[in-house]
DNA sequence: TATACCGCGTT
DNA sequence: GACGTACGCGGTATAG
C-alpha cells in the first residue's frame, strides 16, 4: 500500500481565509517533497489540481497530523481526500488520552526524543497570537515544513505498534473514520439569524439597564456584580447578612446562585443580583459567541475537538456550542439556530437515556434489564425503590427525584453529593442520613449495579486504567493511591468513564454510518452539531421523509446491544423547536 | 500580558 | 479538608 504523508502551512488558522505558503509530501520512505506556494491564489489552484489525483486516489493511505485542519484547507480547493485515513494525533489521543499534549512537537520530543523547529522561532508578528509565516523565508518554511512531514511518518510508526498491542485498533479505526464526519462538520458551520440575534440582545440590554438601576438605588452608588471582593463588602460588610457556605482559597465568601438563592431572604438586592447575573451571563458569553459568523460563509463555524477529552467525548470551541443554554434564561438563543434556506429544516436528535441504557448493559442488572425491556420507566421504579414508597405514590415531582439519583449512580454519587442534588434541582432538602439511605436502597434493589460496580474498580485496579464497551481505554493513575481523595475519585471515574465513554463510541458510530450514507447515496443533508448524545441536521425538503428514516435507523442501530437504543426525533425551522 | 481562581452554561 | 462526570469561557484579581 502506499502512504502519501503530508502537511500544509497556512497564513492563519481561519481555514476560510487560509492562504498555501507551502506543502510538504512525502510518498511512503521516499523523499519528501516541498513546494512553496506564492501568494496566488491562481498559482495555488494551478499545483494542487496536479495533486488533486494523489489526494483523491481510494487505494493510497493518507497519513498526517490533525488531517482535519489540512483537509479542510484542501477541500477548500476543491479536493476531496480519499482513501484510509492515518491521524498521529488521533493515535495518541486513543494511546493516551491523558497525554500532556497531543501536539506533533511534543509527540516527537516524547516518543522520539527530537526537538523539532517551534513555529514561534521562525514565525514572524507582533503578540504570539498574531504570529504567522507570511513573508518568512521560503527556505526556512521548506525546513519546517519537510520536517513536520518526517517527524508524523515516525511518529506514525512509533504508534501503530502501541494500538496494535493495546487493543486499540477498533478505537482508533472508528476515530478515523469520524475525522472526515467532523471535518466536513467544521466546514459547514450553523446558520445564525443574526436580525432575530439583534433582537433578543437589544430586549435584554434594555432589561440589564432597568436591573442594574434598581440596584444601584439600593446600593446607593455603583457596584460590579462581577466582583467577589466588592459583593463581599456589599453583602456582609455593608448589609451585614449572615453568610452561607465557605470562603474559598482566595479568602472571600462564595457568592455562586447556589448561595445567593439561600441568602434570599435576608435582603430585597438579592434577587435582583441573581436576574442581573443570569443575564449578563448570556449577554457577555452566549450572545457574543453567536456573533462570530464568519463573513465569507456567513456561517458560524466552531471547531469540533476529537483529541480533548479522556472520556472519548468530542468538545466544542471557538465558540462552544455544546453549552448553549436550553433550559434558563438564555434558552431563546437557540431560535437564532436556522435552517439554511427556505426549502430547508432542521432535524434533530437525541438517544433517550443512553448512558442508564449502558448502566444496564454493562451491568446485565436484572431489574434494570427488565425494565427496559418491559418499557417501563426507570425513573418512577427508581424513586419507589429508594424512597420506599409505593409506585403508586410516586407523583411527577418524586419522579425526578428518581431520576437525580438514577443521574447521581452514573457520576459516583456519594450522599453528600445526593444530597446537594436533590435540593439544588428538585429544591427536596433532605438529611446526609436520608441521602444515603436512598442509596442504601437504590443498591439494594440494583444488585447486579453494585456488583459491577466493584468489579469495575478492581479492574481498574489490577489494569491501572478504566474502559468502555468498545475497548477505549482512560488510565487511572490514581487508583492506587494512599491519597484516599485522589483514589476515591479514581474509583468513580472508574465507573463513570465506561459509561459516559461507551455512549459516545456509540454516537461515533452512528455519524460515521449518517456520514458515508450522506456521502454515497448524492444527499445534500449536512450534520451540523452533536452535544453528546443528540444530533442536528440541515436537510433539504425534498430529503425530509427519507433522513428522518436514514438517521433514525442509523443512530438506533450504530451497535446491537441486549437493550435495544431508541432516539427522539423531532423536526422543525430552528433549534429551539427540535430540541 | 499571562496566570489563577471563581462561577456557570451544557450533558 | 476536599465530597457528582465531561468540558469551554467569561470576568476579576494578582503578579510580572
Amino acid at each position: 500500500m502506499r502512504k502519501l504523508v503530508y502537511d500544509l502551512e497556512t497564513t492563519s488558522l481561519n481555514v476560510h481565509k487560509a492562504i498555501i505558503l507551502g506543502i510538504a509530501i512525502c510518498f511512503g520512505v521516499g523523499v519528501a517533497v516541498y513546494i512553496a506556494f506564492p501568494n496566488d491564489s491562481k498559482k495555488v489552484e494551478q499545483i494542487l489540481s496536479e495533486l488533486k489525483p494523489f489526494f483523491e486516489d481510494e487505494t493510497i493511505e493518507k497519513v498526517g497530523h490533525n488531517l482535519k485542519y489540512d483537509n479542510q484547507v484542501l477541500k477548500r480547493y476543491g479536493i476531496n481526500v480519499k482513501g484510509r485515513l492515518h491521524d498521529t494525533m488521533v493515535m495518541s489521543y486513543v494511546t493516551a488520552p491523558n497525554r500532556e499534549s497531543h501536539g506533533l512537537k511534543h509527540l516527537s520530543k516524547v516518543l522520539l526524543n527530537y526537538q523539532q523547529i517551534e513555529f514561534d522561532d521562525i514565525a514572524v508578528g507582533k503578540t504570539k497570537k498574531s504570529k504567522t509565516l507570511e513573508g518568512i523565508d521560503p527556505n526556512i518554511v521548506k525546513n519546517y515544513a519537510c520536517e513536520d512531514v518526517d517527524q508524523t511518518l515516525q511518529v506514525f510508526n512509533n504508534l501503530l505498534p502501541q494500538i496494535k498491542d493495546n487493543s486499540l485498533s477498533k478505537v482508533y479505526d472508528l476515530d478515523c473514520d469520524l475525522v472526515p464526519t467532523i471535518t466536513d462538520m467544521e466546514f459547514t458551520g450553523v446558520k445564525i439569524d443574526s436580525d432575530k440575534l439583534s433582537v433578543i440582545e437589544s430586549e435584554i440590554d434594555t432589561e440589564l439597564s432597568i436591573i442594574k438601576a434598581s440596584i444601584d438605588q439600593i446600593v446607593g452608588g455603583e457596584i460590579n456584580l462581577n466582583s467577589q471582593p466588592q459583593l463581599n463588602k456589599l453583602l456582609f460588610d455593608k448589609f451585614n447578612l449572615e453568610p452561607i457556605g465557605d470562603k474559598g482559597i482566595s479568602g472571600y465568601w462564595s457568592v455562586s446562585a447556589s448561595v445567593l438563592k439561600r441568602l434570599l431572604p435576608q435582603h430585597s438586592i438579592i434577587k435582583p443580583i441573581l436576574d442581573y447575573k443570569g443575564l449578563i451571563k448570556v449577554k457577555t458569553t452566549f450572545i457574543k459567541a453567536l456573533k462570530k459568523v464568519n463573513p465569507v460563509t456567513g456561517r458560524l463555524h466552531a471547531s469540533i475537538n476529537q483529541c480533548i477529552t479522556e472520556t472519548g467525548r468530542l468538545s466544542c470551541s471557538k465558540p462552544n456550542l455544546q453549552n448553549i443554554p436550553s433550559r434558563t434564561v438564555g434558552k431563546r438563543l437557540r431560535e437564532c439556530f436556522v435552517a439554511s434556506g427556505d426549502n430547508h429544516t432542521l432535524i434533530g436528535v437525541d438517544y433517550s437515556n443512553i448512558e442508564l441504557r449502558i448502566m444496564a448493559i454493562i451491568s446485565q442488572d436484572p431489574i434494570m434489564v427488565n425494565a427496559y425491556r418491559n418499557k417501563e420507566d426507570l425513573h418512577t421504579l427508581t424513586a419507589s425503590k429508594a424512597l420506599q414508597i409505593d409506585r403508586s405514590m410516586v407523583d411527577k415531582q418524586l419522579r425526578n427525584v428518581g431520576k437525580l439519583i438514577n443521574f447521581g449512580l452514573i457520576y459516583g454519587m456519594t450522599a453528600k453529593g445526593l444530597q446537594q442534588s436533590l435540593y439544588q434541582n428538585a429544591g427536596k432538602e433532605y438529611s446526609i442520613e436520608q441521602c444515603q439511605s436512598f442509596i442504601n436502597s437504590y443498591f439494594e434493589l440494583y444488585q447486579g449495579v453494585a456488583k459491577c460496580r466493584e468489579e469495575l474498580i478492581y479492574k481498574a485496579t489490577v489494569n491501572g486504567y478504566t474502559e468502555t464497551l468498545f475497548g477505549r481505554k482512560r488510565p487511572l493513575q490514581h487508583i492506587n493511591s494512599n491519597d484516599s481523595f485522589k483514589r476515591e475519585g479514581a474509583k468513580r471515574l472508574a465507573l463513570n468513564t465506561p459509561i459516559q465513554g461507551s455512549a459516545s463510541d456509540i454516537i461515533k458510530m452512528a455519524m460515521v454510518n449518517i456520514h458515508n450514507r450522506i456521502t454515497k447515496e448524492g444527499l445534500q443533508s449536512k450534520m451540523l452539531l452533536q452535544v453528546h448524545d443528540e444530533l442536528l441536521f440541515d436537510v433539504p425538503n425534498n430529503e425530509l421523509k427519507y433522513m428522518e428514516t436514514l438517521i433514525k435507523y442509523e443512530m438506533e442501530n450504530a451497535v446491537h446491544l441486549p437493550i435495544a437504543l431508541e432516539v427522539d426525533l423531532q423536526t422543525g425551522e430552528t433549534w429551539a423547536d427540535v430540541h
